[in-house]
DNA sequence: TTCAGGATGTACT
DNA sequence: GTACATCCTGAAC
């Protein structure tokens, strides 16, 4: 029961996405708290995997915060309209994160559901209720998440942070990365970890 | 339930 | 100019 500290994150990428399944991510805005239980992420390692945006330890504006210390939030945008939120891993200077890609409301689903459709839980179809929270980009859009919060230190944040519930999930499954057909060899990578 | 197509803007070549 | 760690809609099955 304690809050994700730096040495969570100062570590193997891949045994951090692992280890995060079955955390809490919080968010605190002016509306309220809202949180939810990770359920799917992805590792993206610099050093070596072609998936990465700082693959090769390429450096610019946006990848600069991949080189952050870890614990930090690299959000970014993707298609001209969606953000996508990541976790920076390893010592500062490896360029590494884990990507969240799953979420199950936990706290302020009310909240969730208003800035990701602009109406209520008790509005939302059957079909939206499914897929409320299972995709980068719906998670950020939930959770009011934007390019303004890149770079936060999610060890001290006070307005988006990981808790340890001390839950310990029984089953992980693992498969390949979603979304990155362009990576050659690394699409085949077995980063991917769900619940 | 699956699939194709379009939305939309920034980063990087 | 091209590609992009996505999502939604509508049509077909």
């Amino acid at each position: 029961m304690a809050r994700l500290t730096r040495d969570f994150f100062d570590r193997d990428t891949v045994t951090a996405a692992r280890e995060l399944l079955g955390k809490y991510l919080l968010r605190r805005t002016e509306e309220g708290l809202m949180a939810g239980r990770i359920t799917e992420t992805e590792a993206y390692v610099g050093r070596m995997d072609k998936a990465c945006h700082a693959y090769g330890y390429k450096r610019t504006a946006r990848t600069e915060t991949l080189f952050a210390q870890p614990g930090t939030a690299y959000l970014y945008l993707i298609y001209g309209m969606y953000h996508c939120l990541n976790f920076v891993t390893e010592p500062e200077g490896q360029p590494s994160a884990v990507l969240l890609r799953g979420l199950e409301p936990a706290e302020g689903a009310e909240q969730m559901a208003r800035n990701r459709f602009g109406y209520g839980l008790f509005q939302m179809t059957a079909y939206q209720k499914k897929n409320f929270l299972n995709g980068p980009g719906k998670i950020c859009q939930a959770l009011d998440l934007t390019r303004a919060q890149n770079g936060l230190d999610l060890t001290v944040s006070q307005e988006l942070f990981l808790w340890d519930a001390g839950e310990r999930p029984d089953a992980i499954h693992t498969g390949k990365r979603i979304g990155i057909d362009y990576a050659e060899e690394a699409v085949e990578f077995p980063w991917r970890f769900w619940l």
